[in-house]
DNA sequence: TGTACATCAGTGAACGCGCGTTCACTGATGTAC
DNA sequence: TGTACATCAGTGAACGCGCGTTCACTGATGTAC
């Protein structure tokens, strides 16, 4: 039922990809709740007015980039940890997954980095609930694993977010690298594949009565 | 060769006080990018200009907040890692020590978390250059226990990071509880528990061979 | 195919407002003699 | 102790500027007949 869209749609289309574009690539030089309206819509050629036709305001359109950024991480991530059993090779492809995909989507991981603790609440709601997804879906992979028998959900989950934000972390680092303000990408890998070897041998030697602490 | 400040010393001072404090407060609602000079006279209940007088402008403060928020951190972490042997004691311990610090400085805490990866770049390089002197403090500290018996100096810093990085998420775990965002802190306290017992383990059964993946 | 009307993305001018920064100043505090 | 001068934190007015939002509008595209 659904018809070929007409130029309109189009061209209506067109007016606010480059407005997304437009705010990720200013959003690079600063964060969310200091861009300007009038900023987008001069970088993209059309009156501030026009803005109103797609996005309510400014923290609406950042919520939408919130979805364009990490919603191509899934598959990344799906591969990262399927295509391989072995431990030292799995690690490897997740760090170079990660690193590659920062080289090609830096703007992106910047945005997500700065504005998961930043001062917007709506778009902070959305990174968090991304970033949830995220957690239960490497849950669910690891869960295959023959090491993760015998683990509660719960369990599954906490090492789910270990692996999520150890991956965020990494991330930012790479972005960091890149800009020449932190250590160099190769360390920055080294430090990241040994990081999760330390949490690969935690869970191999994980007990389900380890994990409670003496009285 | 101190002398006794002036009464204009001391007022001076009081102004420069209520200026961080009226700055760190605004900053609970909004970025430091978008944090304004008059905002905080405002607030204060001067005139802009004397602004002039106690900094160069809003980012410098900034500056003398990131050492403010994170310099009480020190001793946290120090008698966090120190005052307990036994692993379960240490980290309950720890996570003991990092919620209280939350519940004590929140604001703090939330100017650290979102100004980390923000909007300003000397703010930004102050925070990474004061995590680098905890990620050093931590390894020294790791580097006592018995089961670091071995291990290189660029392993004991990757772990250090580890522990920080965990340390940091943790703490804007425990930001958001508290703020109704996320998990109820009891839940964000149990996962930190048993994220750093995973750590533990793999630190445990690390060997300096093993973190060198296979060709 | 041609015509009359509807839709609606984008315009451009206008608005009131708060911003950061400058400047010459004031008057309390401090210092030299 | 008293006097004359120096310092300097804070003042208040002024500046030019860019902001977000509103509004009636235009004119190309789409639709009904």
């Amino acid at each position: 039922m659904s018809t070929t869209p007409s130029q309109r749609d189009l061209q209506k289309a067109r007016t606010r990809r480059a407005l997304l574009d437009a705010g990720l690539a200013l959003l690079r030089e600063q964060s969310l709740s200091s861009l300007g309206l009038r900023e987008i819509t001069r970088a993209v050629g059309i009156s501030p007015a026009a803005f109103y036709r797609h996005f309510r305001d400014v923290s609406d359109l950042g919520v939408a980039l919130v979805e364009e950024s990490l919603g191509s991480l899934h598959e990344v991530i799906r591969s990262g940890l399927t295509e391989h059993t072995e431990d030292a090779e799995r690690i490897d492809h997740l760090v170079g997954a990660i690193a590659a995909y920062v080289r090609a989507h830096p703007e992106h991981i910047r945005f997500v980095a700065s504005e998961r603790h930043g001062g917007v609440a709506a778009v902070r709601t959305a990174i968090a609930a991304e970033l949830d997804r995220f957690a239960a879906e490497v849950a669910g992979l690891l869960a295959e694993d023959e090491v993760s028998r015998g683990w509660s959900a719960e369990d599954l989950r906490m090492l789910g977010e270990t692996y999520v934000d150890n991956m965020v972390m990494t991330a930012s680092a790479f972005l960091e690298a890149a800009q020449g303000e932190g250590p160099a990408p190769e360390a920055v890998a080294h430090t990241a594949r040994r990081q999760l070897h330390l949490i690969s041998l935690g869970r191999r030697h994980w007990t389900a009565s380890g994990q409670t602490s003496g009285a």
